[in-house]
DNA sequence: CCTCTGGAACTAAGG
DNA sequence: AACCTTAGTTCCAGA
């Protein structure tokens, strides 16, 4: 075997070829493989970066899309010399491209974004969920299917390795080479048949599900796989239990050392082998893989026109990065969905760059003198469609209308692309949402043009920003597509469930190309909204609050206004210790007489401690009985002599914002995007001064009290962080060299749980700005996602973790997990108590603040 | 005739 | 194992 490894900076595997970046911890248990040899390329240009890259910040080169250069993520290339069956061979024959003399599989290493496996494009729009969710149907698609020679096929198809770990080979090296590309990709890429056409030609996907179970073709893969598995590997569990499959599972975290490196090559190698089939078949849950394999449950599309996934689209995931100068240009190709819009998405074509950020990184929303806004928010409730239903509209504002989005501070002429996606809203960092995508509306009633394209199988949905119209966009061209949990859960890698996982936020991301050349990224989310229709109907929900704080006697009145509040509703002020525990609930008097199902008339409780001498902050929640609870609000009881602390209005709170702009000064410039817990992480507390006091409100947060969330507004808002010059003193992100230490000596610090609640919801910043006092976890406090955004490398984002007292432990010691992979407990807990989730994140899932303390 | 929606039946998990 | 509850999905029907 000949193993040629390509990395390139973006995404923190490429760490991998370097050895000093983290390696996905998809790759950790991988054994060493057979023997081969490795030859590891990395553009020079871009090591420097690579190590911010991991790091989480994202600043690309403006790298002109047809540019060869511009490989986004890191790839294998394995030349192997008859390895392959015969059949394969023939197989990757048949694709268009050009076929390799030796079989040279080029391995998409999994980007950060990557933890997705490709085979789950969003289902989006109209493209049956099932066929294309499902892990099996991912494997099936990836490794069965026959490649045609259709548009759509082609290229795309090729399987890349998918991050999770179901690889998509590339038989002939062809499609992902391709993708590495950018320049190949021919104008009419067949990627925008895809996008386009798939997505949107598949609407009537029903046909699809008639039987629930649409998928065609069985796990198995007896029929149609042409694919490295074996077609008789067993589905039961393996010996192995398939630590190399991890690798696929999480291959989205970023955070390994070095020493997984020849593990990632070993495990993509693996991937070759049969062995590497059994696995795929472990990383179905045995229970999933059985529904799975039900007859009819499973359907391997082959159709080559196809609609599900085809292979091409499962590679677009893979490709998203390394190939999206591909993608752009294909969908640049001039699809104007509004074709009436005097906008042509071809304007836009020059301004895109050719390599964007994985999704699941967290992205400030300001920067310098941009600021990404979401001035309208969405309704906190909106119904997502199954693909078996009709589209249930576009999401709505509050007031009526759409939700409205503005970047302020862009003076260019130029016109930009907003990028829309769905994300999660749970407490731990915001990633695409593995149960929803984007879905795109059209039709008279939508005045805003848009277009769909592919993004780490996530659905992306395009949205000029104009400057004519102020870089402000309606966002009345998005629904919410529902994906069935079955389908999701089964893929390999997909660690989060779908039961009462219905909350998610819109997440708006602008890529700006600065004079620098470098490219700047913002994304803002929305608050949370409840997608499903049964907790719309159910759950308490609070919108507002009237009051904030208020002294430790209690006694104020305070008008709840929500929805679905009952007659015996309940409103429950409580605290936790750090640790989670309870220290302290009662329940708050209602005015029964005054209170609607819309709105509560309360009386705010006397705190246990009269005596406080600092604000102390609460939360409460309306229940409606046992596990029909409202999100927790924030609340803040302060001394009875001591003037109420106040805070910045609403979204000014965010703590990104705020940090920023009291951190300029940080030493720290240039562009690389460091989000919060990154910097607090990465700098060396002599580089942090606003750590020293200097700067109150981010102190606060990072000192865990409850009342720190306060500033942070929104969940969506990621944090705002400056432009960090990718030179900066803190690479140590990766665990470079080996004078420096891959990881530095990290505490931990939890902070209270309460903080982490995304109660956006409940406190949209906007309306939490009127209140005056402290917001603690605030509704739209972007938990986790502030302080800590991307933890890629060092610090995997440690939301839950079963440890209920502040821990302070060697980073080492914190398991590898991030994004969708959650840590072994904390998937375990989900799995167990999902109605859970909240609480448990409250109660379980602290916040971790990273200190470096050499 | 088709899409959008509100409701609710049906089903599978969980307890 | 049987039964009840909860939540996810699929259907229906009116607008």
């Amino acid at each position: 075997w000949f193993t040629q490894i390509d990395a390139y900076s973006h995404t923190p595997n490429t760490s991998l070829s370097l050895g000093k970046s983290c390696l996905p911890s998809q790759y950790h248990s991988l054994h060493s493989g057979p023997t081969i040899s490795v030859s590891i390329s990395q553009p020079p240009s871009y090591s420097a970066q690579n190590n911010m890259r991991t790091v989480g910040y994202y600043s690309s080169p403006s790298i002109h899309p047809t540019e060869a250069p511009v490989l986004e993520s890191p790839r294998i290339e394995i030349t192997a010399y008859g390895q392959f069956p015969e059949e394969e061979v023939e197989e990757s024959n048949n694709l268009p491209v050009p076929k390799q003399v030796n079989s040279i599989v080029t391995l998409t290493l999994p980007n950060a974004d990557g933890y997705r496996d490709p085979s789950c494009l969003s289902p989006a729009s109209s493209v049956s969920s099932r066929s294309c969710h499902s892990e099996a149907s991912s494997y099936e698609s990836g490794f069965s299917y026959n490649y045609e020679n259709s548009p759509q096929n082609s290229p795309w198809q090729s399987p890349c390795v998918s991050p999770k770990g179901s690889f998509s080979l590339a038989l002939p090296g062809e499609a992902c080479t391709h993708a590495g590309s950018p320049h190949n990709s021919p104008s009419t890429s067949p990627l925008s048949s895809v996008m386009d056409d798939s997505w949107m030609g598949q609407r009537g996907s029903r046909p699809n599900s008639p039987c629930g179970g649409k998928r065609k073709y069985s796990f198995n893969g007896t029929t149609t796989s042409k694919s490295l598995y074996s077609p008789n590997h067993s589905p039961g569990p393996s010996p192995h239990t398939s630590p190399r499959l991890s690798v696929t599972d999480e291959s989205w975290m970023p955070n390994n050392t070095n020493q997984y490196t020849n593990s990632a090559i070993v495990a993509a190698i693996n991937a070759l082998t049969t062995d590497g089939v059994a696995d795929l078949g472990e990383g179905i849950p045995l229970k999933a893989r059985k529904t799975s394999l039900e007859p009819g449950a499973v359907c391997l599309k082959v159709e080559p026109g196809r609609e599900d996934l085809s292979p091409g689209e499962l590679c677009q995931d893979e490709y998203s990065s390394s190939c999206l100068p591909l993608k752009k240009e294909n969908y640049c190709g001039g699809l104007l969905d509004v074709p009436s819009h005097p906008y042509s998405w071809s304007k836009l074509k020059q301004y895109v760059s050719p390599s964007l950020p994985a999704l699941d990184w967290q992205l400030p929303s300001s920067s310098g003198p941009y600021s990404l806004q979401i001035e309208v928010q969405p309704k906190s409730h909106h119904r997502a469609h199954y693909e078996t239903e009709g589209s249930r509209g576009a999401v709505k504002a509050l007031a009526g209308g759409h939700p409205v989005v503005q970047l302020h501070g862009y003076m260019e002429t130029k016109p930009l692309i907003l990028q829309l996606f769905i994300g999660t809203a749970d407490d731990r960092l915001l990633r695409p949402h593995a149960f929803y995508q984007v879905h795109r509306i059209t039709g008279k009633t939508v005045s805003t043009p848009s277009h769909e394209t592919l993004q780490s199988n996530t659905k992306v949905l395009e949205i000029p920003l104009l400057p004519e119209n102020n870089m402000r966009a309606i966002i009345d061209c998005s629904g919410i597509l529902k994906l069935r949990n079955s389908d999701i859960e089964l893929r390999k890698g997909e660690t989060d469930i779908g039961r009462k996982n219905t909350r998610v936020r819109m997440v708006f991301r602008v890529h700006i190309n600065q004079s620098t050349g470098r490219t700047l990224s913002l994304q803002t989310a929305t608050n949370p909204m409840e997608c499903s229709q049964r907790s719309a109907q159910e759950l308490p929900l609070v919108d507002k609050q009237t009051l904030q704080t208020c002294p430790a006697a209690g006694g104020e009145k305070m008008l709840l206004s929500g929805h679905n509040f009952q007659h015996d509703s309940k409103v429950v002020f409580m605290e936790k210790a750090q640790d989670g525990h309870h220290l302290w609930e009662t329940e708050a008097k209602v005015d029964k007489d005054s209170s609607k199902s819309t709105s509560l008339r309360i009386e705010i409780p006397p705190y246990r401690n009269q005596r406080i001498s600092s604000p102390v902050q609460v939360n409460f929640y309306v229940s409606n009985g046992k596990r029909k609870r409202s999100q927790y609000q924030g609340f803040t009881y302060v001394p009875a002599n001591v003037p109420m602390i106040k805070m910045e209005p609403h979204d000014d709170c965010d703590p990104p914002q705020v940090c920023p702009k009291h951190c300029s000064g940080l030493a720290l410039h240039p562009k690389p995007y460091y989000t919060p817990q990154v910097m607090t992480s990465m700098i060396p507390t002599e580089l942090r001064p606003w750590m020293g006091g200097a700067y109150p409100a981010c102190q606060q947060r990072l000192g865990g009290k409850p009342s720190s969330l306060s500033c942070s507004s929104s969940p969506s808002t990621s944090p705002k962080l400056h432009d960090l010059s990718p030179t900066t003193p803190f690479s140590m992100c990766l665990p470079a060299g080996p004078s420096q230490s891959p990881i530095p000596h990290v505490s931990i610090i939890q902070e209270t749980p309460g903080r982490y609640q995304p109660q956006s919801v409940l406190c949209p910043p906007s309306s939490a700005s009127s209140s005056p006092g402290s917001q603690p976890s605030t509704p739209g406090t972007s938990g986790p996602e502030a302080p800590f955004s991307p933890t890629h490398c060092l610090t995997p984002p440690q939301p839950i973790s079963g440890s209920s007292s502040p821990v302070t432990e060697q980073l080492p010691k914190v398991p590898e997990r991030g994004g969708r992979s959650s840590s072994p407990t904390l998937a375990n807990n989900i799995k167990q108590e999902p109605q859970e989730l909240d609480q448990m994140y409250l109660d379980d899932g602290e916040l971790l603040i990273i200190h470096l303390s050499r």
